[in-house]
DNA sequence: ATTTAATGTGTAAATTAAACACATTATCGA
DNA sequence: TCGATAATGTGTTTAATTTACACATTAAAT
């Protein structure tokens, strides 16, 4: 992390504060962007989360918030956010939700928009500056900050259901992965055990994976073939499914 | 619509203006809820709008939406005015997206969150004040006031995906509906035809639906049976699919 | 070399979706 | 009144998809 990032990382964690009295003077309403943060490294899906600086909330986990700029649209702030925290400028990002209850943050009135990523955790060294940034475990993710944690709960929820219609799951792999990889994702994230057989005959279906013609290296065992995600050909093909199922 | 709505409709319709000057001073952000109610009528889908009272839109249609009390839960902003609106309190009403553009607003920065909402036309009668509201065939909308096209274009869409979810339709159709005015409905808002047989089966197979008994009434030809929706049966049942289809 | 723990490849059964045909019932008009 | 009309109501057959399950192959570790 550049110093420039450091000094504007230390910048933000006050920003919110700082407007606290002129939340009140001016009944006014401020806008957030919170950013839920997944990953994915030794087979687990992690959430990135940051100490809170609140003394209220002193000891507990939060999401990584900052307020939207005046001038800033609202998706530019949320790419601003992520880069400012993680360096990351090219990955997906996608709304979530938007919380707005009155009493959800100390400091005034704050209404947030939510957005989800997704990043490699192996790909991207995320700074932890000063111990205040970590992955965690979605497993044992609780007790957040705030409404964080109805927040974190709901951009997981989002995430399992997409997942499962988009081929999101490839931005958290390396560029070349396994089935047992890609299966292990998908385990993570499902929170399932699926048949090896049956996901492997899903995948080549689909004709999506491009073959490398590589094997893994260092397997403790019998290497398996290595894949990429053919995107481009997703991108071609567009779903006109109609089912009803409820 | 009572005289106290017509007036809070009409202090509405000139809030946002209000807050101009005070928005290109305090160089702030404004937040607004954006209400896109869907109906069913004549086996069309419909979507109630109101006629933009912005000289820069002079003749064009826009969503309903309003400001977002400094002191009002998000959620109860949009139930606020869907109420104001329309006299309704008592229907299904989601949170569909948030749009920040800059400049998406003429009257300054403006950042809405949409609601998406279903009503029965025929149950509901609307106001239709001075007209400036009216209900028009989501097959014909287009030219929208600001970016409302694009507002309305996106809940349609999570309407489409939604409605084959989850038990949405019901909200549309009488209490005691035919098989066929279900499919009507369903064809309507997914814009395809499906097969009567097959549609059938679909739903006598869910067992959600509940034989009344009862024959349509003044039908041009054989009446059908007459159904209503079994809700309590549906909460009861928790679907927890998993599979990979994109 | 043998063991071990993976990968890689099918096949059969069950379930679900799609395509399709005909008898029944009420209305309308001659 | 009676046939024509235009719906509803009830299958069956076929195809496609999902699920369950078995065995040979490969490389590493001992």
């Amino acid at each position: 992390m550049s110093a420039a990032e450091k000094k504007a990382l230390e910048k933000k964690s006050k920003s919110i504060h700082a407007i606290q009295s002129e939340l009140e003077n001016t009944n006014r309403i401020a806008l957030s962007v919170d950013c839920v943060i997944f990953g994915f490294d030794e087979n687990k899906l992690k959430v990135l989360l940051i100490r809170s600086d609140l003394k209220k909330y002193s000891g507990k986990w939060s999401l990584l918030g900052d307020l939207v700029f005046p001038k800033e649209d609202l998706d530019d702030a949320a790419y601003r956010i992520l880069k400012q925290r993680t360096g990351l400028s090219d990955v997906y990002l996608e709304q979530v939700h938007t919380f707005g209850a009155v009493d959800r943050h100390p400091a005034g009135r704050v209404v947030t928009v939510t957005y989800c990523s997704l990043i490699n955790v192996q790909h991207h060294k995320i700074n932890i500056l000063d111990n205040e940034l970590h992955w965690h475990d979605v497993q044992t993710v609780k007790d957040l900050a705030f409404d964080h944690q109805q927040i974190f709960d709901t951009c997981l929820k989002q995430l399992q259901k997409r997942v499962q219609e988009h081929p999101l799951g490839f931005n958290l792999l390396p560029k070349k992965f396994s089935l047992r990889d890609l299966q292990n994702l998908y385990e993570a994230i499902l929170d399932v055990k699926m048949d090896r057989r049956n996901f492997r005959k899903k995948f080549f279906t689909m004709d999506l994976l491009i073959d490398l013609n590589e094997m893994e290296q260092d397997a403790p065992h019998r290497p398996g073939k290595l894949y990429k995600f053919n995107f481009e050909k997703y991108e071609k093909k567009q779903k006109k499914w109609v089912g009803i199922d409820f």
